[in-house]
DNA sequence: TGCGTTTCTCAGGAAAATCACAGATTTCCG
DNA sequence: CGGAAATCTGTGATTTTCCTGAGAAACGCA
């Protein structure tokens, strides 16, 4: 199946379509209510039509007659194993790319071998931003075989590529941490739209981060340092509300 | 058949197509339900229309309505030796190109009788990056004989040769181990990309690999010591996501 | 069998990234 | 202009991630 990507969104954002025009559909799975809560909030936020399970049962008879484009799928449920799970989901729909969600210590184990099928994974406590980007590649690598990858954000003469991490200003490369790069992601992905430092923080950041509200504010001073450093500033500061980024132009 | 070469996946990658442009159809026999399936979603990754069977008799007729442009083929099945499916299916596709599976510790002199006739093998456990390869190279080779250009994998002036197995850097030629190469391969087969530790793990060591994590970030070291030592560093870490290659140039 | 090569574990150390804290700076508003 | 609130940023502690030397074990080959 091809996607197409539209700019038609109400927020202005780029977002994934199915070829006849209809929204993505995502299948979320996790016994904990709180995370499929979570997830589904964020992801129906990227314009995608969710149905979510609580165990594998539920997960595989869901998969049927909902026909996900993709499935999130936490490893560790009460009634079958994941890979059983992923067997079953399987058998009714070949080529779905699955996202497994696993404990942070857990990962080496029963991971083998699944990210060689083009499938893909976070560990718990994973961030909104990193599943979403995660489940993006997916589906977009899932299409059908013959359409460029369209991986780059672009923001006047600001890029950055998903694929290969890589940023640049006006045609400068720029190296950025782990954090400064999604947090540059998440403002690139909407553009010219004020995000308050709460909005930020739970994108951005795990869904258990216990720390000062204001690392927002350092890692905004931080990219501002890359970004902006001695060029028209791209960031700015919307005091009482948030942030936003825009073109240097306007 | 004569296969041709495009490479307008969406990874970037360059793939295999029948000439009518439709996918290379390949399938996979063994026993095994994890190996089937770990073949499969790899394989599918490739781009390619897969179908797997359990045994002889399913392999043979699977075969026949399915008329795959090569078989993986399990030299153990319970119904019948792998001679004997191998008999069977020539009977139906003469030209098929077959990649065998076998035991680490089978006889290999009655494999080396088959491989004459232009087929492979892989001995188990094997890796996915050594499966692809060959079936690629048997594929591309059943097809038409005077495209030997297409085994060469270029990454700025970096040079290897799938066939040939060497490896060179501005003309100056350089000895690889057998997991050095495959590493490398599998790095100049995604250039420019983001390749996580775990993803290098399931592509390029076997699947039954156990050991700890950090084998990759010494083979890493070592594929340095000899790619890079002294010239411009074409393998990059990014902290917390994992390693790419690209051409020093840029 | 014996020797060189290859693969891999282990562990120390280096480097980088993350974040708390607090003082400096800016903005807003009366 | 003055003060309060909000934001910015320098410093350094802590944690995480990565690199690589040394050596053990497995392997390949004569």
């Amino acid at each position: 199946m091809v996607f197409t990507m539209t700019t038609t969104s109400p927020q202005g954002r780029t977002e994934l379509l199915r070829p006849d025009g209809s929204p993505v559909r995502v299948l979320v799975v996790d016994d904990e209510l709180s995370i499929t809560e979570l997830l589904s909030m964020a992801l129906r936020y990227e314009g995608w039509q969710i149905r979510s399970a609580g165990d594998g049962q539920g997960a595989v008879q869901t998969a049927r007659e909902f026909r996900p484009d993709a499935v999130v799928l936490d490893m560790m449920l009460p009634d079958m194993d994941g890979l059983a799970v992923l067997g079953r989901l399987r058998r009714d729909l070949p080529d779905v790319p699955v996202l497994f969600l696993t404990a942070k210590d857990a990962v080496e184990d029963r991971i083998a071998g699944l990210t060689a099928g083009g499938d893909d994974y976070v560990t718990k406590p994973f961030s909104l931003e990193e599943v979403v980007a995660r489940l993006r590649g997916l589906i977009r690598r899932s299409g059908a075989a013959d359409r460029r990858s369209d991986s780059v954000l672009v923001v006047g003469d600001l890029t950055l590529d998903e694929d290969s991490h890589e940023v640049s200003r006006a045609g400068e490369g720029i190296h950025l941490t782990a954090t400064e790069f999604e947090l540059l992601r998440f403002l690139m992905r909407n553009p010219r739209r004020v995000l308050s430092k709460a909005q930020i923080l739970d994108r951005v950041w795990s869904y258990d981060f216990g720390g000062q509200a204001n690392v927002v504010e350092l890692y905004i001073s931080y990219l501002r340092r890359k970004i902006d450093a001695g060029r028209e500033p791209m960031i700015h500061t919307r005091r009482g509300a948030g942030y936003l980024i825009k073109p240097a132009a306007s």
